[in-house]
This record gives structure tokens, C-alpha cells and sequence, in this order.
RNA sequence: GCGCCUAUAGCUCAGCGGAUAGAGCAUCGGUCUUCGGAACCGAGGGUCGUGGGUUCGAAUCCCUCUAGGCGCACCA
């Protein structure tokens, strides 16, 4: 990456003006380079001489100097210029920039691929909703930015698993059963009242119905304790399938689907729990169990178990980090949660430090509240109010593209607005078709090619020397740089702005430039120029779970 | 009361401590009509919520205040 190469030249003309005593020989802040916005400053810059100048008390503009003068020339760079007050700039080479084309084209689906990762495992966990309903916009925000993240760490090197927490055991799962138990009950005309913690949702009356169909009236013989087993398990069964199916829907997939009820019948709960009895972070109090979080800076304690003896949510949880970190032996854990449970991160944060395993580890990402609209009226989102618009109902309204992008595109830690009623009307404006209708556009060009019995493969790229030429290569050479920021800031909107970027400067050099022309062997470079562009789009759509369209 | 998130153009949002704060939509005005007009080019529009501070330099970092959201369970 020419980004990283352009940092390594800084680094080592630093470290000569050091050893030469032009610089003194002081500890050096991090070096960085960005793009300057004026394109006079060239394709980077570096305001290095500017922060070091503060820690030497010497004229920037020395340092810049004095610095690029040991810069050894390489073929990428053009020129390298020392501007007032103190910036030292790169232009990148023309004919460098055009051989890109040709490697471009080279890497083909890879290109774009960094070593950020060197291979180090990471777990990506998102969604984990608890199957007790159906998946609602909220939890669609979370699969798409768990599963865009997880494309762009396994481009960036990582070696990722992608893995669906399974809420099998605990209280809320068991309203859930017995809501299920009295609604069948209910259908079937008996006398039954809704549990106070019941999920009052209509499709709940759905499901007995459906259940119904299937297994008729045999579970009301039963005594209810088992009739809620039997019923219990069938419904979490179908609960399941349909998470499974809209998130299909929406291009989501997990490598692992992992029970919590697994982590007590692997004898996971019981080792951990003594492990933490062994450090002194458990405490009877009250009757109950608890997590000395205080001894770890936190503000109070957490129960584990219950007066009852039942185990808390925390409690599982303990045992599952305890899991993905020892037993798994994850190097990074990086965990997708909704607004709802900020509290909840720096306490786990507290339980991996006591399990030993330094809490940076572990990243949690946050994703703000999405709220439902119809024009200007409110839809809320609530499993047990029952008033609720499923996320299968949005995706089958915008589609799952334009769904993806509009979550993608923005920051996990804004809340945001979803106008079902905006989503459709300006479906036709929306920046997903914009981005895609590049990628059909290429399509387009090369199948005239291809009719017109053109092959490019000898095409001279040294031809594409116009400013609308270069600056297309200049923006796909972008792509590894935007992986790198989002692999590191795990923010992946930025991949939506590239996007949208990227097909501005295909568009705007498709005005400008034809590609199949009379000029034989201008047209075989533009059409190298184009495939490659059509390669970048392509990757940068499918790394967001998008289609890239041939046509539309 | 405590913790976390947010506040940037009319609207929806980007913005990595750096050189003139950007994009889409909307508005206004152009281009064009031989590779797909779902396109391109241009213009207007901003005391970056408030008030302080750090710095050669702050939308960006620190503190105050205001407004909105989410938490602060022997729910998950």
C-alpha cells in the first residue's frame, strides 16, 4: 500500500536526519500523513515537521527541509515539495499510478487485501436476539454492521468467526414458554391467562395456531410443567428458523450458532464460577451470589445467582467470555450490542480482566437506537406490546440493498431515523442505485467490447495520461487505505462514502472520456481502466453484502 | 444524582489535531441527446449547540452549561 510505503520513507529519512545530527536524537512523535484536500498539495502530505517542532523548539520549516532532503526517490513518488508552515508533500508518478491499472486487474477479487490482521483470530458476535419474537429494524442495524465488519477484517487479514449467541436458557426464555403454553391453551379453547411478563404479540397467537396445525391438542393432557417443555422447545425451534430466514434475507450469514444453555451442559458455568471463587471476586450477600466488580474499580457489585439459586444473564455470560477467550482462545473478541446494554460493558470488561486476560481484548460496538417511522408517525418497537413492524417487512419494502446501505452508511453510535414511507418514495434517488448503476454502466461498456470482438488484454495503460484517467486510478487505490480505517476504527461506514465516491469519479470520467472508439489502441487502455474499475466497485459493494449488478 | 451516545448547510449525514469545513437530497442555473440520462457541470446556502481552556494550529482534545436519546434489576 502506498500510504504505508510513503510512512516508511518518512520513518527512515527521520531516523538518518537523526543519525546525520541535522534532527537531535530525541524520542519521535508517530508519524502520519492524510490527504491533503487542496489537490496543489499533492496526493499526501505530512504535518510531521509541525509536531515535531514542538518538542525540539526549531523552525518546522528546518525540519521539513532537512527531512525530505533524505527522502530517497522511489519510482511511485513524482515530486516531493517542503510547503510553509512546515508540511512536507508527496505527488504520486503518472506513469506508477497507470501501471496500477494493470495490478488491479492482476489481483482481481483480492484486490484491496491488507495484512493488517497477520492472521490473528477474531470473533465477531452480533445479533444474539434473545428468540423470543421476531427480528425488528434495530437488530437489523446490528447484522449489517457486525457482517460488514466481519467481510473487511477477513480482508484485512483477520482470521474471523462470526457467531450468533443463542439465548436458550434463562427467565426471559421461560415467559416466553409459558406465553407459548397459554396461548395454545387459549386456542383450543381452554381457560388460560397470560403470564404478568408475557410477550403479548399477536404473532404469538400465530405460532400456537401454527403449532397447532401440526401437533393438534395433545400437549393439554400433559401436566403443565411438561406441556411447557415439549411446547417450549417447538416453538423455540421456530422462532429460530424465522431469525435464520430474514437474516438470509438480508445477506447475513454466521459460521457459528452457539447455545447458552451448551455453556451448563459442558461444565463451562461450573469451572469458571470456581476459578472466580479461587481469585476472590465472588461474595455471599443477601442470600444471593454476587461479582465483586468493586475490587475492579466498578461502581458496585453484580449478582451471579439468585436467591432462588437460578443464575443471572451475567452469570451465563461470564462463562461464555470465559469461553470465547480460554477454552476458544480468541485473540480478539469483538462484540455487537445494542444501546440498551452500554451498562453492561464495563463490567464485562471488569470479569475478562479478572479472568486474567487484558480487557483490550475485548471491543464492544455499540449501535444506537433505530426509530420506526411512517411519515411523521411513530411505530414502536416492542416484543411484548405486540405492536410491532418485523424486520422482514422493512427488507421486503426497501429491499436488502438499499436496506444494507442505509445501514451501513452510518455511524453505529448515532441513533437514527427509518422512514418506511422516505425508504420507498426515494428509492429511485437512493445512493445504493447510484453506486450500482457505475457497476452496470462498466458492464455495459465491456459487453459492447466483447460484441465488438475487442480484447484489451495488450492494452498499453502509459495511454491513460488525462486528468478524469487519473483521477479514477487515484480513487481506486483508496480501497486498501478505506479497509485499513475500518479494520482499525471498526467503523465501516466509511466503506459507503468510498462507495458512493468512487462511482462519482466513474461517472464523471465516463463524461468525459469515451471508451470504444475508433482509436484501437486508446480503447484497449480505457477498457483495461474500465474492468479495473468495475473490479473495485464490485469489491467494495460485495464487502457490504451488496449485489453488483451486470444490469438493472 | 451517576455512566454512555448525540448536536456541523433548509433536510439526512461525513469529517483521521493541520493548509479555503465536505457529500447526498432539496432550491436555482447549465450540459446532453453515437459505450445505459438511474448521468455530468456550476451556483447559492455554515459564528461546526453554549461558554471557557490546552496548542504554532481545534468541528476534532479537556472542562462548564443547554437540548435529545439509552442505561443505572436477584430482565436480557
Amino acid at each position: 500500500m502506498i500510504r504505508r510505503r510513503i510512512i516508511e520513507l518518512l520513518t527512515r529519512a527521520a531516523n538518518e536526519a537523526q543519525k546525520s545530527g541535522k534532527l537531535p536524537s530525541v524520542a519521535l512523535p508517530e508519524i502520519t500523513i492524510e490527504h491533503p484536500q487542496n489537490p496543489e498539495h499533492g496526493d499526501y502530505a505530512s504535518s510531521f515537521p509541525l509536531k515535531l517542532a514542538r518538542t525540539i523548539g526549531v523552525n518546522p520549516l528546518t525540519i521539513a527541509r532537512d527531512m525530505a532532503g533524505f527522502i530517497t526517490p522511489t519510482p511511485e513518488i513524482e515530486s516531493i515539495t517542503v510547503a510553509p508552515p512546515g508540511f512536507i508533500n508527496f505527488t504520486l508518478n503518472n506513469d506508477w499510478l497507470t501501471g496500477q491499472v494493470d495490478a488491479i486487474l492482476t489481483a482481481g477479487e483480492s484486490y484491496g487485501n491488507i495484512d493488517l490482521g497477520k492472521g490473528s483470530r477474531v470473533q465477531v458476535e452480533f445479533v444474539s436476539v434473545n428468540p423470543t419474537g421476531p427480528l425488528h429494524v434495530g437488530h437489523g442495524r446490528g447484522a449489517i454492521l457486525g457482517s460488514t465488519l466481519a467481510n473487511v477484517l477477513a480482508a484485512a487479514g483477520y482470521d474471523v468467526e462470526k457467531e450468533y449467541y443463542v439465548n436458550d436458557a434463562g427467565s426471559q426464555m421461560a415467559a416466553f414458554y409459558r406465553s407459548l403454553y397459554a396461548r395454545y391453551q387459549q386456542c383450543l379453547g381452554a381457560d388460560a391467562e397470560m403470564p404478568a411478563d408475557g410477550y403479548l404479540g399477536q404473532y404469538m397467537v400465530d405460532l400456537a395456531k401454527e403449532i397447532i396445525a401440526e401437533q393438534k391438542e395433545r400437549f393439554l393432557s400433559l401436566p403443565p410443567e411438561e406441556a411447557i417443555a415439549k411446547l417450549g422447545k417447538l416453538g423455540l425451534d421456530r422462532i429460530m428458523a424465522q431469525i435464520r430466514g430474514d437474516l438470509e434475507l438480508l445477506r447475513v450469514s454466521f459460521d457459528v450458532w452457539f447455545s447458552e444453555q451448551s455453556l451448563y451442559d459442558n461444565g463451562q458455568y461450573k469451572k469458571v464460577m470456581s476459578l472466580l471463587q479461587k481469585g476472590g471476586y465472588i461474595a455471599e450477600k443477601a442470600n444471593a451470589t454476587w461479582f465483586v466488580s468493586t475490587a475492579l474499580g466498578e461502581d458496585k457489585d453484580n449478582v451471579v445467582v439468585r436467591s432462588d439459586g437460578s443464575p443471572t444473564y451475567f452469570a451465563t455470560d461470564i462463562a461464555y467470555h470465559y469461553n470465547k477467550f480460554i477454552e476458544r482462545g480468541f485473540d480478539k473478541v469483538i462484540n455487537i450490542w445494542g444501546a440498551d446494554h452500554q451498562g453492561h460493558i464495563s463490567r464485562m470488561k471488569a470479569v475478562v480482566a479478572a479472568l486474567g486476560i487484558a480487557p483490550e481484548r475485548l471491543k464492544v460496538i455499540i449501535s444506537q437506537m433505530v426509530t420506526l417511522r411512517r411519515g411523521k408517525e411513530l411505530v414502536k418497537i416492542s416484543k411484548r406490546s405486540g405492536d410491532i413492524i418485523t424486520l422482514r417487512e422493512v427488507i421486503d419494502e426497501v429491499g436488502a440493498d438499499a436496506c444494507r446501505f442505509f445501514f451501513v452508511s452510518r455511524t453505529a453510535d448515532s441513533q437514527m431515523d427509518f422512514d418506511l414511507e422516505l425508504a420507498k418514495k426515494q428509492s429511485a434517488d437512493n445512493p445504493v442505485y447510484y453506486v450500482q448503476y457505475a457497476h452496470a454502466r462498466i458492464a455495459s461498456i465491456l459487453r459492447l467490447a466483447e460484441e465488438k470482438g475487442i480484447d484489451c488484454a495488450d492494452g498499453d495503460v502509459s495511454l491513460l495520461t488525462t486528468e478524469p484517467e487519473l483521477t479514477l486510478i487515484r480513487k481506486m487505490l483508496l480501497l486498501p487505505e478505506i479497509l485499513e480505517v475500518v479494520a482499525f476504527t471498526l467503523e465501516p461506514h466509511h466503506l459507503a462514502y468510498y462507495a458512493q465516491d468512487l462511482a462519482t469519479v466513474f461517472h464523471s470520467f465516463y463524461m468525459q472520456c469515451r471508451v470504444v472508439t475508433e482509436d484501437e489502441k486508446m480503447t484497449k487502455a480505457r477498457l483495461k481502466l474500465v474492468e479495473a474499475a468495475k473490479t473495485v466497485l464490485a469489491r467494495t459493494l460485495n464487502l457490504m453484502g451488496m449485489n453488483a449488478p451486470d444490469r438493472m
